[in-house]
DNA sequence: TATATTCATAGACATTTGTCTACGTTTTTT
DNA sequence: AAAAAACGTAGACAAATGTCTATGAATATA
């Protein structure tokens, strides 16, 4: 079964079927993107949001001085893009960039508000994921503003296990908005316990 | 006018009518909480949001060692609750309280899920909240993980003038995550630019 | 009006985290 | 296979932030 007609029969409560299934592939375009390539660049508009098939990416902010903080990372089944700049219609301050080779498809803005009109399923699914999506970013805000680091990268390898292993120590820091050498330390002290 | 009314067609595309209206407003039911009172509390579950009419509250955390954390701020035609519990009918782990005497409606998942079901304008309401809630969370993510306390405090000058005169110090400097002994350095430190 | 509470600031000191340099290992690229 | 780049850790030091105590002013309460 192809991995994106799962994904929407998990999320919405009336199944579609295969026949609506095609008219919904018809609207996402695939694409292949390798590693560092981008998805998005900075002052860009976000024309596209991709829903991962296989790969994983990373969704970066660059400061004044040039350093890189990782706002988010993305694996297969999540969907990858700047909101902000997809409805908005404005030039992004993100990059999103591919960490390993990718296999994406590509939607438009009109695209889902077409699936949304067409398919009330549709539109159900993207209520449930902003949703989830809120709950999910309530809780990492709480999360950055009143625990430690210690505590925060426990909570994401609690959280996000299957991230462990997807992307190394220093991206992982930087999403915890700490830097690498503070993630080394902290790591070093959980292990005396 | 009432606020509510304003508020749904400021937001909706297709305009609703008085009597619309009416059934409309029959969800929600007022309540009037002093200063300090309790929306929520920590271990309850959420049972309603709440829109407020007049007043002020916020949204925090207690951590291990008693400190308390504002994890959101709300004034007039804001939404009050926590979300996770409220879809999830989980134990919340926050408190919401008055900060000023407030006026709410107050509405049901149930009501919502009815007045959704009865007026595509509200589903479409609620949808859009969420896109702006997901914008600003996700402003607020990039600000936490890569801006200094000085850039956060100016970020949220910028932002939320309106919270300055409702909130003292001590209550912003714990939305930002910071101490109130920082944020007075801080801005001791703005003054002299 | 008198009293208590809240609030903002300040300074001294402790702790956490960032910065920088270095090193050895692993992984990737040529 | 050789060279280059990426990665994780470590230590020394600096900077940012937290902790604690104190104080006076403003505000709320009795």
């Amino acid at each position: 079964m192809h991995p994106l007609f799962k994904y929407i029969n998990k999320y919405a409560s009336t199944l579609i079927s295969e026949k609506d299934f095609e008219v919904f592939r018809s609207h996402f375009s695939e694409k292949k993107i390798r590693k560092k390539q981008y998805l998005l660049e900075e002052g860009e508009i976000c024309k596209y949001f991709a829903f991962i098939l296989k790969g994983a990416m990373r969704k970066y902010y660059i400061d004044e001085k040039g350093v890189e903080h990782v706002v988010n990372l993305y694996i297969e089944n999540w969907w990858a893009g700047d909101r902000e700049s997809f409805v908005m219609f404005t030039p992004s301050i993100y990059h999103i960039d591919a960490w390993e080779d990718c296999e994406l498809l590509l939607i438009t803005r009109e695209s889902i508000l077409e699936l949304c009109r067409q398919f009330p399923a549709f539109n159900e699914l993207l209520l449930k994921l902003d949703e989830r999506n809120n709950i999910a970013t309530q809780r990492r805000i709480t999360s950055s503003i009143s625990f430690t680091a210690e505590k925060r990268y426990a909570d994401f390898v609690d959280c996000h296990p299957y991230f462990l292993h997807r992307f190394p120590q220093h991206i992982i820091a930087s999403y915890l908005g700490i830097t690498k050498d503070t993630l080394s330390r902290v790591r070093k002290k959980a292990l005396k316990k």
